[in-house]
DNA sequence: CGAAAAATGTTAATGGCGACAACATTTTTT
DNA sequence: AAAAAATGTTGTCGCCATTAACATTTTTCG
């Protein structure tokens, strides 16, 4: 896929290969360890064609941090999408996939919200990839105050809560500081699924036990 | 103080003044911006001599973060020695002093909990500073679960969903992601104790409006 | 079609960095 | 006071990000 053309002095795709194999490199290496001259060795290019389609590390490092950001969009959309009757059911889904995406590629997520990258302003895409995924967290925030499970609390308010939650347990979980011994999927689920319960009994409608 | 002997060709205290210049040139330029050979430089030392006290610049940075770690223990021992007598007093002062210190020094909490130490393992005193600080949020827990405040869930459970919702709330907050402009103490105030709010209300015993 | 322009690649060079080896000076031990 | 340990220096290495100057393809359009 990556070589569309001939084969020769041109490449075809290099811009999106180079995302392609920088997320490899992050994923597999760390961000420390995805340099532009790896990247480009990998694709058998020399290191100063990279900077053909990116005007520097950082900017390609901001790419592919855009990209995260529109994974996990996405991943919020399709739970909004295939959303359950059940508004209890919809909040631990949600909460679910998020932290399920995040930690399946825990280099990935650091990336995009460590300090990997000072300041987002430059990266306007970044930026607008970011504000979009929290947008689908508000949304879902708005559907939960509505079928009765939240409080009617401002949305910005309690969806920066939940987001607080979510990205300090991911975050804690992949700096390795996760008390709980979790090595299999399963045990993850229930952790996570107990912290849910804490999240909403914080933010749940004024009547319950 | 850091030039304790004569001026000569010995430093005096380097181990000690590295940390510091370090620490500044941290909180200053970023994680990024601390070179060994800047750091060297400030102390009118060669490059070489670093290596001396520190066996790499991980091994500077894991030294810089455990001060963090020690720092951040002190301030919750500092909490829990000074305890008001009101249980819901008490924990949001706990959960404001921590917060306080995590965002009066950005770069030096990242450096705790980023990347940029990818494996804390190789450095025992950093693991035990972090568990310390760890151990006096535990502490915070179980007085608060003692008071009636908190239902008697386990301890670690609680207070590992105290720590990530500080966690996230201070890391995105850092990163520029609080969709709160806060550009003042006070204003930060009112929204980290709405938050503890919403966060003792998920833990709170369970009868309470 | 075919030349000019644009796109995309290459090599070579620069300066900074982390790390190490070999050597120098000072302080501590004995 | 001599030996050993501690702590500093210079010189060097390879890797890195970035840029300049040059080469080859591809695209545009007269």
């Amino acid at each position: 896929m990556a070589r569309a053309t001939a084969r020769g002095y041109h490449h075809g795709d290099l811009k999106q290969a180079l995302l392609k194999t920088g997320l490899g490199i992050i994923e597999s290496e760390g961000i420390a360890g995805l340099t532009l001259q790896k990247a480009a060795r990998r694709q058998g290019v020399s290191a100063a064609a990279v900077y053909r389609h990116y005007a520097s590390k950082e900017d390609l490092l901001a790419a592919i941090a855009t990209e995260g950001f529109l994974m996990l969009g996405a991943a919020i959309q399709k739970t909004l999408q295939n959303r359950p009757k059940d508004a209890r059911l919809f909040f631990r889904k949600s909460v679910a996939a998020y932290i399920d995406l995040a930690i399946a590629r825990p280099n990935h997520y650091e990336l995009m919200f460590g300090g990997a990258i000072p300041d987002h302003g430059p990266h306007p895409e970044l930026v607008a990839a970011g504000e979009a995924a929290f947008g689908g967290l508000l949304e879902t925030v708005r559907i939960c105050q509505h079928e009765g499970l939240f409080k009617k609390r401002k949305p910005i308010l309690m969806a920066f809560h939940v987001w607080s939650m979510m990205h300090g347990f991911v975050m804690l979980h992949i700096a390795g500081r996760n008390p709980f011994a979790v090595d299999r999927p399963a045990q993850l689920h229930r952790l996570t699924g107990l912290m849910v319960q804490f999240l909403r009994r914080g933010l749940d409608s004024d009547r319950r036990i």
